[in-house]
DNA sequence: GTCAACGTTCTTGCATACAAGATTTATCAT
DNA sequence: ATGATAAATCTTGTATGCAAGAACGTTGAC
């Protein structure tokens, strides 16, 4: 996967976080890590100062490093740019989407109507990410588009969390529909306020959130 | 500054970054720092991962770590995101700001309007950052504030040079005013607009940016 | 029985050491 | 003189070691 033993440590770590094997508040010993991995110790830090400088996980000085747990409150606010970002990234796609861009936005979206209709949340899950990185890449720029798939990355428990919610699919693939007829148009500022809608968690998209979280 | 040598050395690396101290592309010699700052290279490892993982640094595997330079193109692409950012934490400040926030903005504005008015581009560069500032606390919300003070600080060097633009000063103090009375109008799509417009740099602005940058 | 003070143990933070890959330099052949 | 090859040097990547601070348990007093 990675070239050299720290890149792999942190994602192994990061997928760990996000799966939810580490969960939030866990503490992640470093001669733990370091034995589970087959590595010594350094490499194990270097990986967590760099999960501590994404936001993953908070370094206590002298008293190791724990996994971040957000909060309702904070997720909702990372949902609050993401939508934003996504917006943003929909309106630009909207502008500058090429051929290339529309022949792989509309094949995500195929896939998704496949997964959806057939019931299969797990395989929408993966189609729908497919789908939102076609449009950051159709935004054609480059700086966007880590920042969505960094964010995305984040929020991605939350987000599998909320698919299981009844109808929630259905929903979103209705959803994704209004935005690819927008940004196929070319209307950017119809396929801005379709996707902040489609990615914010409103009213109570939010009150599920926070009741799927306790409920962990 | 911090409580450990890692956070110091970030700090301190980050900021010769973001002073041009390092120039981008420069290489980041391990032990030179090491040497440099007193201390041994674990430290200084740790500190470029973690600017590494910021996006500040590139670590070529084996080859060392050198300043990111991003380019006007990509510069671009960060202001773009900026002024989004930016539009989003002021339509949620015009919404939710309390007494104190208006307090805050009204007092940093002040400060700008007397450094505009001397004709003093690197005080107002200071006043101007502690308002955007107030404007993202009046937002309320923690993680946008995080991004964008982020955000913002990875832009400084190239706002700084946009300042010293003739008439900028003056022009910004103007949208500055705008946009202060949207927030305390309360009016949310309005302040989002002029923000947006006020930090994202658009035609004769790129221009302006591209040519500085060639002449540093 | 509970609480506090002390000592032990464990963990982190940084330094040093060593190995492996990259770079530079020197030598040789054409 | 130029190019290639090989050796020496330098730099990075990882492991280990040591010191200082935090967590934990024990002992003693009330």
């Amino acid at each position: 996967m990675s070239e050299n033993v720290v890149q792999r440590l942190r994602d192994e770590i990061e997928n760990g976080i996000i799966s939810n094997d580490f969960a939030p508040g866990a503490r992640l010993d470093e001669v733990q890590l370091a034995t589970r991995f087959g590595v010594s110790r350094t490499p194990v830090r270097e990986a967590l100062m760099q999960l501590n400088a994404i936001g993953l996980v908070e370094i206590r000085p002298r008293r190791g490093a724990v996994v971040i747990d957000p909060g309702p409150h904070r997720i909702f606010e990372m949902f609050e740019v993401m939508a934003e970002l996504e917006g943003l990234a929909g309106s630009l796609a909207a502008r500058r989407f090429t051929d290339a861009d529309r022949t792989t936005i509309l094949a995500a979206h195929a896939d998704c109507e496949r997964s959806s209709s057939a019931g299969n949340s797990d395989a929408y899950y993966y189609d729908n990410e497919r789908f939102h990185k076609a449009i950051y890449a159709g935004s054609h720029s480059g700086f966007l588009a880590e920042q969505c798939v960094a964010l995305h990355r984040r929020l991605q428990p939350y987000r599998r969390l909320q698919l299981r919610v009844r109808n929630r699919v259905a929903t979103s693939f209705a959803e994704h529909d209004a935005i690819v007829e927008a940004i196929l148009a070319g209307d950017a500022e119809q396929a801005r306020t379709l996707l902040r809608q489609h990615v914010s968690i409103q009213g109570e998209r939010f009150s599920d959130l926070v009741a799927t979280l306790a409920s962990r």
